[in-house]
DNA sequence: GCAATCACG
DNA sequence: ACGTACGTGATTGCT
């Protein structure tokens, strides 16, 4: 349910009541420990005041109520000895953070409620309870933490919640409710008293789990209903004699915990409904309690009203972290940057901060500038006006003695390139250190990293382009954030990966990406040509199938086509959240009931191949007649590198439409494409870590020719008998019979998995044989297919990681060959993208050359060498090769 | 902005 | 009782 649906026919009056325990508790644990500058831990109130804008923006209300929960018992704890004793203490750090959210909410003149003797809950309830009873009609969402509040809902009244973070917020009304439990909100009690809540340490019926609890409710609606039915005796058709004898036995139990579960909505206390309205803030109020908080930035997320003297703009050119004042040297000319770049040549590392140029505007040519800090906290910056400017900054770059600290080095080798700089002494990179401290996280960009590490809230224009003053504050940033990552590092012993594996390859990385690839544009208009007919034709043929035309590109309509105008059975079709699949799976299964079927399927290629590339490749062709992908090598949980504006790695190979698209990339005039792979690398790496020789490719094609490869791995991580039916179309008494076999066969690998799992278990996280490390916090769940999925992903990470490491390691020594031998391979200069051998693509397990034609044979064997002696496992790496005028031949 | 689908290793 | 092999990125439709 979006917000706009909500409000499309909105109330005159919307009231929003939010539950300022559970969002501060849930932000205290989401969000890192974000401290003001004296210190004091704020990522709570930061949290909940998030929550409270975004909440506001998507619901719109015209009156606000927050309410807390006091300490001291309520009368839960009189009733139950038990009641919440199970729940841990909470962090004082958590409880002074509450304080302190009520004081900003007076600033934003919000109301806030509470009653001794009872919990947050109970004032909501009472609240909801009394706008319901206002006339005319006032529309109520609670905004909460977890599902308690459920209960509440009926025609007037909803709840706003999280699923996961702060951001994935989900709005359940009645009919929500009936879709995820399969009964209305009015037998959620129902339910707890029946399921119990951990949480809270209500019992429940102990015995009856999630899937029991549904059906009795479902079955019953109260349970109060159920015992009277039970109680009759006789046997009740749909539970079984244990469950019912469970109950009975029970029933106190439940009686208890619905009682318990029952928010009350009758407390006792004084509630105006016209004191909570609100209205948007005025900025000199809120200003001052926000600047003591360091949270400046939410000033310009925040609603308001415009007013007064103090501008955002006022506000955010203080920084945050006031310093020590010191006056930043900024270099407009060349002679101050002579002067800068001497002094900075001193130094052992330097930290910097690239911002590009503004758009340029109506009255001049705006410039970038490059920041600096080092040593002891000093700053300054350049703001480049010539290309003098630009060799003395390559002076310092190109410096092997000084080391360049930056976040994504390979955008700064990009931006410094062009001016022909390519980088000479060591780096250290903030973006890929933070992805090696947690791979599992996608949140490595500059101003997250900002939060997380040094807990600084920092305005969003600091991020802006063009002034020198924020690219010297930029630079210091980036400064302390790479010690604190480097100290994490060290501890983690993760400083070999990053020293030898991470940091050499962003160079070669960098070269892949200047190089790209030659497109032969000529031969994909063909294709487009043929390939848009045939499609033109299929569509035609499928419209006269289905009786009318559709989108055929829409699951939607082609599942009404295909289960209600054509009435074909979807017995044994998957459901998704919006109804039945039509994934190519799905619809196999249905082939041989319709001929609209094939063509759909037919259709779906086509025009996948058609969309994703004939037709968006050529729009990629740069000016020099190439494709230049981008390698991500900060976002793979496993280590992998990831490729993206194009993604050259997916391109297709397995249906032979596909491999047409593949001879577009041809090799240029006087070259040759070379293709190295890694022979079975992940079974080899598996048959190195389980120790077990046994495995190899050809025992197991025995058994399954057709889809071997693909069965192996799904078995090896933990594929189930369903799953392996599924796929390979054998019964499932077959399947289970297989892996049964597969695990007696290979022995190693059935103690390796539990092992990696073991180590998961105990060390929270799994590592690659060469120390790559993801953390899987999944292991400990209390949910059982979370948890599953989490041994998955253990038991998947040291493989797949351990192919990233040595195919980095390829890379990396292939990259100092070519150069060694061949005096090129910098790529930074147009003379030096001329080189006769370059790598221009990595995907996975195989890396793709250019090489001058009468350099292939002597290279070739050269490279094969470097690749297999790049790692000693227990069993031999094998590198295949092959040789063609376009990537299609060489597979 | 998310879900569904499908391309690759 | 649950969902059902891991890891990516791009496109499309839809709310």
């Amino acid at each position: 349910m979006t917000s706009k649906t909500t409000h499309s026919k909105a109330a005159d009056r919307r009231l929003m009541i939010i539950d300022g325990n559970a969002i501060i508790h849930r932000s205290f644990h989401a969000l890192p420990p974000l401290a003001t500058k004296d210190g004091v831990l704020v990522n709570a109130v930061y949290g909940f005041i998030t929550t409270l804008f975004k909440a506001i923006k998507d619901l719109k209300p015209t009156h606000i109520a927050v309410t807390f929960d006091m300490a001291g018992p309520t009368f839960r704890h009189d009733e139950s000895a038990d009641y919440k004793a199970k729940r841990v203490k909470q962090a004082p750090e958590l409880y002074a953070q509450i304080p302190i959210t009520k004081e900003v909410l007076a600033a934003l003149d919000i109301k806030v409620f509470e009653k001794q003797g009872f919990e947050a809950d109970d004032v909501i309830g009472t609240i909801a309870t009394i706008a319901r009873r206002e006339k005319p009609s006032v529309e109520t969402t609670i905004v909460t933490g977890d599902l308690d509040a459920l209960q509440l809902i009926n025609d007037t009244t909803k709840v706003y919640t999280m699923r996961r973070g702060l951001n994935d917020t989900i709005m359940y009304d009645a009919a929500a409710v009936h879709e995820r439990f399969g009964f209305g909100p009015e037998h959620v009690v129902d339910y707890k008293a029946l399921r119990g809540d951990t949480s809270d340490n209500i019992s429940g019926v102990r015995g009856i789990g999630e899937k029991t609890g549904m059906e009795l409710v479902k079955k019953f609606g109260s349970i109060e209903k159920m015992y009277a039915a039970l109680e009759k005796g006789g046997k009740i058709e749909g539970v079984t004699d244990r469950i019912q004898k469970l109950l009975i036995e029970k029933k106190a139990d439940a009686v208890q915990s619905k009682h318990l579960a029952t928010i009350v909505c009758d407390v006792p206390f004084d509630f105006s409904f016209d004191d909570c309205r609100y209205t948007p803030s005025e900025r000199d109020v809120v200003f001052p309690v926000f600047q003591k908080l360091g949270f400046i930035s939410l000033l310009q997320r925040m609603p308001m009203l415009e007013s007064g003297a103090t501008s955002v703009a006022t506000a955010s050119s203080e920084p945050v972290a006031a310093k020590k004042k010191s006056v930043m040297t900024i270099a407009k000319d060349i002679s101050k940057t002579r002067t800068l770049i001497e002094k900075l040549s001193k130094e052992q590392k330097v930290a910097t901060f690239f911002l590009k140029p503004q758009q340029q505007d109506l009255f001049g040519v705006a410039a970038p500038v490059i920041g600096f800090a080092w040593n002891g906290g000093h700053t300054a910056a350049i703001e480049i006006n010539s290309e003098q400017q630009w060799d003395e900054i390559g002076r310092l770059i190109l410096d092997k003695k000084v080391a360049i600290i930056a976040h994504d080095v390979k955008q700064l080798m990009h931006e410094l390139a062009v001016h022909g700089i390519a980088v000479g002494g060591e780096i250290f990179d903030v973006m890929i250190a933070a992805y090696l401290l947690q791979a599992g996280t996608r949140a490595h960009d500059l101003p997250n990293l900002v939060i997380t590490i040094l807990g600084e809230d920092v305005p969003v224009s600091e991020w802006a382009h063009g002034d020198p003053t924020r690219a010297g504050r930029g630079a210091e940033r980036v400064w302390r954030i790479a010690e604190k990552l480097q100290e994490e590092m060290r501890e983690k012993k993760l400083e070999k990966l990053f020293d030898e594996i991470e940091m050499p390859l962003v160079g070669p990385l960098t070269r892949m990406e200047r190089y790209g690839i030659e497109l032969d544009q000529k031969f994909l208009k063909k294709l487009d040509d043929q390939l848009s007919d045939r499609l033109e034709k299929i569509s035609k043929k499928i419209y006269k199938m289905a009786g009318r035309e559709f989108n055929i590109a829409s699951p939607q309509q082609v599942s009404t086509i295909l289960f209600e105008d054509l009435k074909i059975s979807s017995a044994g079709v998957k459901r998704g959240k919006t109804g039945l699949s039509t994934a190519a799976g799905e619809l196999e299964k249905l082939q041989g009931t319709n001929e609209i079927v094939d063509s759909i399927l037919e259709h779906r290629e086509i025009s996948k191949l058609l969309n994703t590339y004939v037709q968006a490749l050529p729009k990629l062709v740069a000016t020099d007649g190439r494709v230049h992908t981008s390698y991500n090598q900060a976002v793979a949980a496993t280590g992998r590198l990831s490729s993206s504006n194009p993604n050259l790695q997916n391109i297709p190979v397995r249906t032979e439409l596909g491999r047409d698209i593949r001879r577009a990339f041809v090799a240029a005039d006087g070259y040759k494409l070379l293709s190295c792979d890694y022979s079975q690398i992940e079974l080899r790496i598996v048959a190195h870590l389980a120790n077990d020789q046994k495995l190899t490719l050809s025992e197991v094609t025995k058994e399954m020719r057709s889809a071997a490869k693909e069965v192996n791995f799904g078995v090896l991580y933990g594929m189930g008998a369903w799953g392996l039916a599924e796929r390979t179309g054998i019964s499932n008494y077959d399947a289970r019979a297989f892996i049964e076999k597969y695990f007696a066969t290979f022995t190693g690998v059935a103690a390796y998995v539990e092992s990696i799992k073991k180590f998961a278990r105990e060390n929270g996280y799994v590592e690659t044989i060469f120390g790559r490390r993801r953390y899987v916090p999944e292991m400990t769940s209390g949910v059982g297919p979370v948890r599953a999925a989490g041994e998955r992903m253990a038991v998947n990470m040291p493989i797949q990681g351990t192919q990233a490491d040595i195919v980095k390691k390829a890379m990396i020594a292939v990259d100092e060959f070519l150069v060694r031998e061949y005096g090129f391979g910098f790529a930074m200069t147009e003379k030096e993208k001329k080189c006769p051998v370059r790598v221009l693509l990595q995907v996975h397990d195989e890396l793709i050359f250019e090489v001058k034609e009468d350099l292939v044979t002597t290279v070739a064997p050269q490279i094969i060498d470097i690749m297999s002696g790049v790692a000693h496992l227990k069993v031999p790496l094998k590198v295949d090769s092959a040789v063609g005028e376009n990537w299609g031949q060489l597979d």
